[in-house]
This record gives structure tokens, sequence and C-alpha cells, in this order.
DNA sequence: CAAGTATATGAGTCTATGCGCATACAAAGT
DNA sequence: ACTTTGTATGCGCATAGACTCATATACTTG
């Protein structure tokens, strides 16, 4: 497994997308709901407060890229996370971000 | 420390922000070239193969968003990896985006 | 101070995408 | 078959941002 091989243009791509699906307020609102687990559309919508249309696009983004799992039960859809790193982003993501802003703080705090 | 209360509107944009910052793959090819360690803008143009002007941009970029620091040296301008998180998320979702793969190679394979 | 080198930036174009509205589609019950 | 309920989608608008070209700025050297 060459491990420090450089990328290829098109990884790189894959890659871009990933963080791009990542990279809005709603959708990451909608990973902080299913955070608890599975639910349906209408659910959705009332934890987020967007309106239906809005939502069923974010999520049909969402499981295009494979983070999200759909499961159709009669009338409803029940959208679950699939991809399990994705907690693991936000951690990450978080952490790095209260560093940045306990530094800040204190710049403030003096 | 609360630890499932929901982000705030603020902290979501917040994150959000963070990972537009990595949607990019001209970007992400930078951060692949200075993994090996700092280096100067030309060093990076001629790495990344971009224009003088648009690197600088993303250079500007990503220093605003706290991912690189910047050092100045007489002429040059050299960049480094700030956050070292960056290392970790690029790894975790290039694995996560392996595992897709492997699954779909599999599917077409059978 | 003039000229050269390294980097940054203003202005303009073009593409991508988030949002809302209305409507279409799908499944279930009457 | 018709209606109701839950979800998806076509379309248009508005905004964000990536890219280029030309030029500005910052520093160094002769």
């Amino acid at each position: 497994m060459a491990k420090k091989s450089p990328l290829s243009d098109e990884a790189l791509e894959h890659v871009a997308r990933r963080f791009a699906v990542l990279a809005e307020p709603m959708r990451l609102r909608l990973l902080q709901a299913l955070f608890a687990g599975e639910m349906n559309v209408n659910a959705l919508v009332e934890a987020t407060g967007g309106t239906q249309a809005n939502i069923s696009r974010h999520l049909q983004t969402l499981t295009q890229a494979h983070v999200l799992a759909r499961r159709k039960e009669g009338l409803q859809v029940f959208y679950a996370i699939a991809d399990p790193s994705i907690f693991k982003l936000c951690e990450l993501v978080c952490g790095s971000l209260e560093k940045q802003f306990t530094k800040n703080a204190g710049a403030f705090s003096r």
C-alpha cells in the first residue's frame, strides 16, 4: 500500500465532494438530528425547521453521497446515518474549532 | 460539558465553513503538498500546477480559516499546516471513500 | 532611486448550488 | 376510483465562490 503517494486528481475531487456535502448548516442539522437514530422526513422537517422541499433535497444530497441510508415503509421514508465516520469527522472539527475559540477568548480577555 | 446538546446555529455555520474550506480540490492539493512541511508560494505553485494568483487566493482562504500559518521571510512567504486535525480529517474521509469503492467494486465483480 | 522578484489583490466572468413555489408522484384508506 | 397524506422534483431566482487578467504592494539589490 503506497502510503505517501499523492492522491490522483480524481481522488481529490471525491474527497472535496465529500467535504462539500458536509459544508451546509442545514445538512449538519439533519445529521445532528439523526445522531439520535433513524427518522422520517416529516420528523426531520420539524426537527430542523426547514421547508419540506428543501429538506427533501438535502436528504437526497446526503443519500447520494452515501452518508445516509434510505428506507421506505409505506408512505413514509426513513433516513439514517450510513457512514459512521461522520461522527468522528464532526467531533474532530468541533474540537479544533473549540481550540480556536479559547485562543481568541484569551486574546480578548487581556 | 454538555455532550448531547444540539449545536447552536452559529456553531453549525462555523463547522460548515470549516468543511467548505476543505471542499476544493486545489486546496486539498495544497494541503497535500504541505504535509511534507513548510513551503513558500512559488514552490506551491509549481507543486500544484496552478496559477500564482489562484494559489495565493486559496492560501488566503486556508490561512483565514486557521488551517495554515503564514511566515514572511524577506521576499518570500512560507505557509505551513497550523491545524493538526487536518491530517486525521483527510485520513477519515479517504478511508470512508475507500470502503465505498471496494463495495462498489464488489458489486461489479459479481 | 531604479529595476527586479515574490506575493497579494481589484475587477469581471462563469458556474454551482441553496432556497421557495408549485406541482408531481406514491402509497394507503374510504 | 377518489381523496388524503407523505415525499420528491421541475423551474426560476439569487448568491457564493473559483478562476483569469492585469496591476498593486513589499522587499531586495545594483
